[in-house]
DNA sequence: TCAGTTATTGCAAGGAGTTGCAATAACGCG
DNA sequence: CGCGTTATTGCAACTCCTTGCAATAACTGA
């Protein structure tokens, strides 16, 4: 087996693509990125900080923030604010998508890349705003609860 | 004159309806109404703290921040996110309008309601989620930044 | 008007992020 | 391999907001 457990598909290529940049390959980096490698597709910010000091407990907040920073510039993480103003980050931005919380139930899903497509063209005719769906989770209320007052 | 200057247009019945509710009519309430009667329709909370203290340096922070609470319960208020995930208050929603923000020009400006119902229609459409539009503040590019590149 | 009830306040502590700065440690080059 | 350059780190302080709790003070009813 290697010395250093690789990391899987594209997270392999960041040390050599922050040296490109003359950016810098750090421990405290890729403890970020272990941690990001394992996700689903979302995290809440201060829970990967929680997660990053489980793994290494001399993690310290603001490196981690400002590693999802450098992460974010090259495009590899993508920051949204869940429905109560925290940070969320997306991991690996595919399909676009959104998010929907319900005010009444407080559940919170995804909205899919064609209905967020069909918003998106919404709110470009006009003056051709071009939203950046995933950044915000919209609130209201789900068919369940609106039908039920 | 008035022994207490009152205060304009619906701000003058929110001690009736407080009481009404069981609830009370206090100093520090009066500070905060009075700040946010003077407002455009928009202020930021610790921007209206500050007000408040500007008005009463005996303002505490976390009196204010639950005083907008009760108001946004009796709905002279209601509370949305900025791109940065501040808070920031909407006095007394009119029309349900929206917030867009370009991420290329930091530019913020509003979404007049024909075309926050247009986006609220698209949103419905699907799985019956009702959006409050007012809530968040969209991010993306505005029409110039979008085709600049 | 006075007393009892209980909504609010003030305060202190805490969570989530951000920022400035001096000390540290990756990198790249010879 | 060792050095100098300078990107990063660690730390401390600070902003914005939330929460628990005991003390205070509005309201209500007699």
């Amino acid at each position: 087996m290697s010395p250093h457990h690789s990391l899987p598909a594209p997270w392999n290529t960041i040390a050599h693509r922050l040296r490109a940049q003359g950016l810098r390959w750090t421990p405290q980096r890729r403890t970020v990125i272990e941690v990001l490698a394992e996700t689903d597709g979302h995290v809440m910010a201060a829970e990967l900080v929680e997660r990053c000091r489980a793994r290494d407990p001399r993690t310290i907040p603001s490196t981690v923030y400002r590693t999802l920073d450098v992460l974010e510039s090259l495009g590899l993480i993508r920051h949204g604010h869940r429905a109560d103003g925290r940070e969320e980050f997306h991991v690996l931005p595919t399909g676009e998508h959104g998010h929907l919380h319900c005010r009444s139930c407080g559940a919170t899903w995804e909205l899919g890349p064609e209905r967020a497509a069909a918003m998106a063209r919404a709110l470009r005719r006009g003056d051709g705003f071009e939203v950046d769906i995933g950044h915000v989770t919209l609130v209201g209320r789900c068919a369940a609860c609106a039908s039920a007052r």
